[in-house]
DNA sequence: CGCACACTTGAACCCCCTCAACCCAAGTGG
DNA sequence: CCACTTGGGTTGAGGGGGTTCAAGTGTGCG
């Protein structure tokens, strides 16, 4: 994790990769920082830069899974949906997110963009090539799927066993650790997704979370300008709601 | 997965592979199969084989992650509590199946052994070092643990949007499907865990696991000889209320 | 036999859902 | 400029699926 990358032997840097890995700011947050310099002219060869449009599905369950994706700017919705139109949210993407980790030959979930997006595709069979030629890029994605799989196991804590109260302040409180330095939580939230999207991310409905969130503002927990906008007046006090002690 | 595994060259087969993987039963379907021969002997030097009773916790949520663990003989439940006492198991676990993937310093769930059960323990750094090692056994690693989550977001579904009736349903069919051939489902269940493991995995209570049971006998979708034997007198009918057809 | 334990069944309640009305801001077009 | 529409959000009233509380059934085992 922390070892210092190897310095390349024979090859001055600074070294010119190409388009778009060379550039892209996301690097340092994503998957792709498992690879060194002089490899990433491979990985950008076959890097493909992609914008979808805010609404746009561009990962369709049961469809046959031919991608990866890297984001690398907006933020996505990953679902699935019963044949009556039930929606379950498994969780938001944003930029740095791996998706498609899927084994098997098909997707097992959709997903849709929630603002504008920007992503960067790789084709699997290309993408397994690397994986074998660059261990610790498999590694890192090791890492990836592990920690989305505790964040799923927290998840069906959340909508097994939580209270309507204790799911939004759960919420909350991820969305302010999210994306930060753990010690540095938002306090202001602007949340890019609608109260149904969080709905069906929390197993509810959303007159609940809209009467839910009434009562935390009632309580001084949190205050809403306008939504999308949600201020955090309590974090701490939220933290407990969340964590449900007493 | 299905590429047949490289003679070693210079040794004569057959090799011997000490206690306790040389003879481990498990080792076709387990992770170690990544493994061949030669490098099992490495393997083997680092496993430890393990017995815990039924009923004892054997990994506890928020501990320091000293270890993986491979199951070869039993089934244990893994979960999660709040403070109060309200407990999502996240998931069972038999025979093959790799725990501990936690990427962070501490275990996110517990695992308690609902039968007797036999593990083999790898301590961490050791197996980072074999990981390191033989990218294969990371390879396999990955698909698990996509596959894991695979299965947690359909659990997310389930819990987030399914009736009481659709859960237990999906619950029985997925037994019926679980280690064996996806063509050849079985029709007589021996559950090993409780009614209350049930409904603390589906996100119900045990009253109404007990009520909905009841229902789908009513239904003659199954039948119940005497918990925990569960026959499945119409796996059809079972898999069209799974996946909420209609 | 009697105790323990897992499970079942019944009755009352409640949290969240359903259905419906309403608010509000941002278009859109005459 | 204003009437109208549209989409997201809020609030209210009533109902229902699942929970809670409680009693009862079965089964293994000392």
């Amino acid at each position: 994790m922390n070892t210092p990358r190897p310095v390349p032997i024979l090859v001055q840097p600074p070294i010119a990769v190409p388009e778009p890995c060379g550039t892209c700011g996301m690097r340092s947050i994503s998957v792709c920082n498992a690879i060194d310099d002089i490899h990433l002219i491979r990985l950008a060869e076959l890097a493909n830069g992609v914008d979808v449009q805010a609404g746009r599905v561009f990962i369709t369950e049961q469809d046959k899974a031919t991608d990866f994706f890297n984001i690398t700017e907006g933020t996505v919705r990953l679902f699935k949906l019963l044949p009556d139109g039930r929606r379950q949210i498994t969780g938001f993407a944003g930029p740095g997110h791996f998706l498609g980790l899927a084994v098997s030959a098909n997707y097992s979930f959709s997903a849709e963009a929630i603002t504008d997006v920007k992503l960067c595709r790789f084709s699997r069979p290309r993408m397994r090539q690397m994986l074998h030629d660059f261990p610790a890029l498999e590694e890192t994605l090791l890492e990836v799927a592990s920690n989305d799989l505790v964040c799923a196991q927290e998840q069906m804590l959340l909508l097994g066993r939580k209270t309507a109260r204790e799911r939004l302040a759960s919420f909350l409180v991820a969305r302010a650790h999210d994306g930060v330095p753990s010690d540095m939580p938002r306090t202001r939230l602007h949340l890019a997704m609608t109260r149904e999207d969080i709905a069906d991310y929390l197993g509810l409905t959303i007159e609940t979370v809209s009467r839910t969130f009434s009562k935390l503002k009632a309580d001084k927990l949190i205050a809403i300008p306008s939504p999308p906008e949600i201020i955090l007046l309590n974090l701490n006090a939220l933290q407990a709601v969340a964590a449900a002690e007493k």
